[in-house]
DNA sequence: TTGACATAAAATGTATACATTTTAAATTAG
DNA sequence: CTAATTTAAAATGTATACATTTTATGTCAA
């Protein structure tokens, strides 16, 4: 593999188990020292992940690791509402059986795999939804919703405890598989937009109180 | 100014005005010779302009010009429609009369200077907009807004047929500042949403007309 | 002591050079 | 002649070196 995409997942792995603090300042120097490779990489994948929210600019030089705050996690859940049962509602009519299949699939997956990682459950989550909007047709939207899934999933660190919102949440993933068998597309928006609202209460809540602490 | 944000504007200007027609291939050497500048701020650019869509991927070597389509175009209006109306609704309360002073600076603009070339009434046209948004409080909800607008410009060269509509246009962003320095939020989204509706209904119309020719 | 200015250190921007991968052409076997 | 394989050319990935900008330090005058 090319050392960009290397350092790319290394790095954002590292700033998720908080190897590197929220709100400390990185130079380039400073990571293509530690990481052994040369700027230009470090300029590359800086670029990158300032784009999907995992660093932010910090003056004329550096970088900041991004910090967690209940507001933006609110703003971004926000932003899934809005999307989220667009594409479900564009994307439903072309679901085929066996996309629907694939989904199930993935259900097993994160119901038998709960010792998994938070991020690689996070991960699995989001295939799973990825792949009902999938055929949406919208690849602009899909783009977006991406992008949104990128900057969520750095809170998938922070998650952890909520992860007690687990059985209700593949619940409601198994409601949705159904209707959206069953040809009910409105209903399946319904339950998709109560789905993405409870998880992002959860974790906004988790937020709050851990904010104090 | 720093050669690559020199770069980025020309290249973006030049992409724009169809000196590198959609469809073509560039590679980083072809540029870097051309502009008379390193690979490596090509190679900044080119991210840069490909995560706002003036570029896409092509194979594993090389970029390409984006084309024009009325999916696209109609797909990026379904998102505006999506995200800008609750955008104003969030910012609305928080509307200074400054701001709206501001806003109605660049109407003021935007009438008097009908002889601009169309993408830079484009950007007044967005600042507007843009403006309007801007206290919403949502930084995130703004960076896909910016990023959309972007996705939407590349087609404003385009769009110099259809400024036929300005006058229409005009009059509804009139009717916007008016219903916003009332307080009626509620209308004021109404009108943007049909704003909006209307500016894509002509857009995509026109591409589908000029894709036969 | 404080604040402004000069100076040094460090970081980023940019160019060039080299390594690796990709693409295209040419050659040859079938 | 076609298709597969080899080989050369070109493009990108990466490192190093140099230039410019930014940041921090320290000196000196008020």
């Amino acid at each position: 593999m090319q050392k960009k995409q290397q350092l790319y997942q290394q790095l954002k792995q590292d700033i998720q188990q908080q190897y590197w603090a929220p709100a400390q300042v990185l130079t380039q120097q400073q990571l293509a020292a530690h990481y052994a490779v040369s700027r230009i990489v470090v300029r590359d994948v800086q670029q990158q992940l300032m784009s999907e929210g995992w660093l932010s600019a910090h003056g004329k030089a550096g970088m900041q690791v991004a910090g967690f705050s209940a507001a933006e996690a609110e703003e971004l859940c926000l932003l899934r509402l809005q999307l989220e049962p667009l594409a479900l509602q564009l994307a439903a009519p072309g679901l085929s059986f066996s996309q629907l299949g694939q989904a199930e699939d993935l259900l097993t997956q994160l119901a038998a795999q709960r010792s998994l990682p938070a991020y690689q459950r996070g991960e699995l989550n989001w295939q799973f939804h990825r792949l009902l909007y999938q055929s949406c047709g919208k690849p602009h939207l899909l783009r977006l919703l991406d992008l949104l899934h990128q900057q969520v999933a750095r809170y998938l660190g922070y998650q952890e405890q909520a992860l007690a919102y687990t059985d209700t949440s593949a619940l409601e993933h198994q409601q949705l598989v159904a209707l959206l068998r069953s040809g009910n597309t409105t209903a399946a928006c319904e339950v998709l937009t109560d789905h993405i609202s409870n998880a992002s209460t959860l974790l906004v809540q988790y937020l709050k109180n851990t904010k104090g602490a």
